[in-house]
DNA sequence: GCAGGTTATCTTACGGCGTAAGATTGTCAA
DNA sequence: TTGACAATCTTACGCCGTAAGATAACCTGC
């Protein structure tokens, strides 16, 4: 009689299971092959049965992107602010970087929910209490989170392409010959070198962020010394 | 016999006509109403007569990103490296935040044209010629590239959120009260504030990483003054 | 033990998507 | 005028998210 162990699911269903399949489809096949049907079928059970769970499509991708966000460390209270922005954002990398979907999906503000405000919350915290002012904390934070986003989003497309094609620097020299774009092929050479930092590429831009922060802590906003922007003109006084 | 203008396509079609008729459907709609039918429609067609022009519909997609990154203005040759990389990161920012969909695209290697080509040799040559090294040339390209596309991508998401919904800062503070989320409610209203930098909060980050680039200019890799990455461990020398 | 209501699941169907296959029309040289 | 070739249209398929409603499983009170 418990031959018919899976005809019916062993466990009731429940928004959490509903969410904690949708993870690993997403992670292994990739966001596009995160169906109804599909996710049905891993739960043992028919496309429509979901709806029982969840209202739209749209709350299993914001539900699953929360819980991804979740997995980020926040910056630790005590010490160095610096160091704990780093390994904060060293944290967020590494999450991102095993659940590549869930990067593009971040840059949505329409998809910020709870572990996401608590992240940013606490980021922001560290940046004021190590004195940044509001306006600074204000560009930190954009500044930090581009770099975080943009740099993580760019290098999972990368090793993507990496997996579809098994040789893509060989790929690409077939399609665009060497001597046309000498800088270029260059630069796929130190694509192919491993990094002399332990924090890899992502590193090198985080601490150029970082090391830039520290200098302007405690400057007023807009007195920084600057190149020329070429929109710079005569500010008149906030006063119409 | 002319009041059938319209029953027939005035000028033949051609993968052109398609491309450019393309890009304002995905400028105004969005890129997920650049449907074949749409895009058929618009060009008073019927959606598979577009196949006689592309082969797939990722060929549309790859064009007209190609078309909007021709679009960005490539470092001068002259004067300053900072100044020429600033101008061009800049008017990346610009073009991209008028082809709002282009962002997320131009991060797929897959998806990388003759235009994006050029743009990534002009940016890569221009930091050789200004004395990087071909790592931190590297480096620093990855670098831009993730502010560029990590900011804007977060801006375009941003406005079209705020677009969406009328006052999305109301709307969150509805949401989240301000008193369990103080720094996000500060931070929310320095969004609320004109910048005081004629380059807007874009501006920031991208002299954090232009400013610290100039430090490193001539510095080996590996060798800067680094604060504590809790993963740094003595390297061996690379001869196994 | 079984009746009835509630909870959970399934069935069917619709309109939209990219596109395969093949029919049809338009154009122009011989 | 004819025939070939280029350009366009028609029909159809299998995916997708999901609306509407039928059906099965479970529990509670008698």
């Amino acid at each position: 009689m418990q031959a018919e162990a899976r005809s019916r699911p062993r466990v009731r269903l429940s928004t959490e299971r509903v969410l904690r399949a949708a993870i690993p489809i997403a992670d292994k096949r990739g966001i596009e092959a995160l169906t109804m049907r599909n996710l049905a079928e891993e739960l043992g059970v028919e496309a429509m049965t979901l709806y029982y769970y969840v209202a739209k499509k749209d709350e299993i991708v914001n539900g699953i992107l929360d819980l991804v966000v979740a997995e980020i460390e926040v910056p630790s209270n005590g010490g160095d602010w610096k160091t704990a922005l780093r390994q904060s954002a060293i944290s967020a990398h590494e999450v991102l970087l095993r659940h590549p979907w869930a990067c593009s999906l971040m840059m949505s503000p329409a998809r910020i929910g709870p572990a996401r405000l608590r992240y940013m919350e606490s980021l922001l915290g560290r940046l004021r209490e190590a004195g940044f002012s509001a306006n600074m904390t204000h560009h930190a934070y954009h500044a930090l989170d581009s770099h975080i986003l943009g740099f993580t989003m760019w290098e999972v497309g990368y090793s993507a392409g990496a997996r579809a094609l098994p040789d893509l620097g060989a790929a690409f020299r077939r399609q665009f010959p060497v001597d046309r774009y000498p800088y270029i092929a260059e630069h796929m050479g130190e694509h192919g070198k491993k990094s002399s930092r332990a924090d890899g590429e992502f590193g090198f831009g985080l601490d150029l962020i970082l090391d830039g922060l520290e200098k302007v802590r405690t400057t007023r906003p807009g007195s920084r010394a600057r190149t020329d922007t070429r929109r710079a003109r005569p500010r008149r006084r906030p006063n119409r």
